[in-house]
DNA sequence: AAGTGGTCTAGACCACTAG
DNA sequence: TAGTGGTCTAGACCACTTC
């Protein structure tokens, strides 16, 4: 008695791909307007079963493609939640600076210069926007254990993060993507990063306290949101004299 | 009418935690024995069900774990296979340098020295081997568009790779991990890797053609099988000048 | 006790591959 | 046509959280 699949909202799911495609979608794209934000809980999966009229299975396949890609977390007896990036979760998500013995360690964060700019060509490749669009160029000093290490040269997309000072920027409380993430509604969630070797020179050298020639880590990252846009360009140079860059392919152990 | 669950074999599968775990660790256990070798398929999901006394969904559940893993790829129609390092597979997954341009390459590689030896202090504590333990040695230099672009020293416990020849290396028509594979029954999972900058001297620099101080990525890349357990050491130079090296995190687009 | 996510079952039907 | 994986349903029961 296998009754005949009815739609609560017919016009909600459109056929052509899988349910859980549909549904999944629909949850992305809720997200992503905001209209669940960060840390909030989304409805309870038997909620979302009768609202778009599937079984609970279907609904538990979308959810769990994007918990598997970050945007949402389950918490048995609560229920699932918007990705926070609150506290250590980003850090120990896209920060992968680590000790010489392997050893994780929070950053300090000084803000060295903020201002305000035009794109210039490469900027505007890497966020997708048009040239001489108004950009907001940050740079800071990342200190572990006291000592200078990286430099980090964000550049953000103004369109993206309307009112943003060096005020707010330097009072937050918390990680930068918490910050995007509270202030802006916008959720990082993958980051495309190129790596090179370069010799330390000018300003970067004497933030670094290293002599001009020394070998340091350039790290090229796009951090990307939703649909893959582009949402902040980020140039590191760090100093791996004491430190590595971590790094691990292939997901789980067993 | 919920049946009382009866097991096909109820030794197979202990209490304590839930059964499609069970189930992924008695697969885990066939591939890393070799039961079923690369590229060879495994018993069907109903199969399976039938074997192990569970549900056809709860072999699904298992199986869906080991193919995000990496270790199963599901081909509708025919069946789910070991994974096969062959051709691109590996090649794209664990290769990570590119064109300045982004685009990806094959490299040209070339065997500079193989030799046998005893592991040093570091290299067994990479590869969780006593010291003094028999290994292989291997250099290799990878050119990219006819350029020496990468220096590769890798490290073998020869107890994994028992009759390594550096005729049977050079003779292989693959990529080392599938020589591996085939030849081994070593299926290489994750990779664990630390980089640094460093600055190019003697031989490594010699080899890539640049002079001394050119900056130079190092890669320090620990392979790892089931369990976590390291099968090879390789530490990588690159040159940076014309190439970059590619990471992404987080996964899906959406 | 009520509500949430987590596991598991049993079966229907679809889509793809091969002989 | 037979066998495989892929989608979807409907419901039971468990584990955890909150009131």
């Amino acid at each position: 008695m296998t009754a005949p699949p009815t739609r609560a909202d017919p016009a909600l799911l459109r056929p052509g791909r899988p349910l859980y495609e549909e549904v999944r979608a629909h949850l992305t794209e809720g997200i992503a307007a905001g209209r669940w934000k960060a840390g909030e809980a989304i409805p309870s999966e038997a909620g979302l079963a009768a609202h778009f009229g599937v079984a609970i299975g279907t609904i538990r396949k979308a959810v769990d493609s994007l918990v598997a890609q970050g945007a949402l977390v389950r918490r048995q007896g609560k229920g699932t939640f918007v990705t926070a990036h609150d506290g250590r979760r980003l850090m120990f998500h896209f920060f992968h600076v680590v000790g010489e013995d392997g050893a994780k360690a929070y950053p300090e964060v000084r803000t060295v210069s903020f201002e305000r700019a035009r794109a210039d060509a490469a900027e505007a490749a890497a966020l997708a926007i048009a040239r001489d669009e108004r950009v907001v160029r940050i740079r800071n000093v990342l200190a572990l254990a006291g000592e200078p290490v990286i430099v980090d040269d964000l550049t953000l997309p103004s369109a993206l993060f309307p009112g943003l000072t060096e005020r707010i920027f330097t009072a937050r409380d918390n990680t930068i993507y918490h910050l995007f993430q509270s202030r802006y509604g916008i959720n990082v969630l993958r980051t495309d990063e190129r790596l090179r070797a370069t010799l330390a020179a000018g300003a970067i050298g004497a933030l670094l306290r290293v002599p001009a020639g020394s070998p340091l880590l350039e790290v090229r990252r796009v951090a990307l949101t939703f649909r893959d846009r582009p949402v902040e360009l980020r140039v590191s140079h760090v100093n791996t004299a004491r430190h590595a860059y971590h790094n691990t392919f292939g997901k789980g152990d067993a």
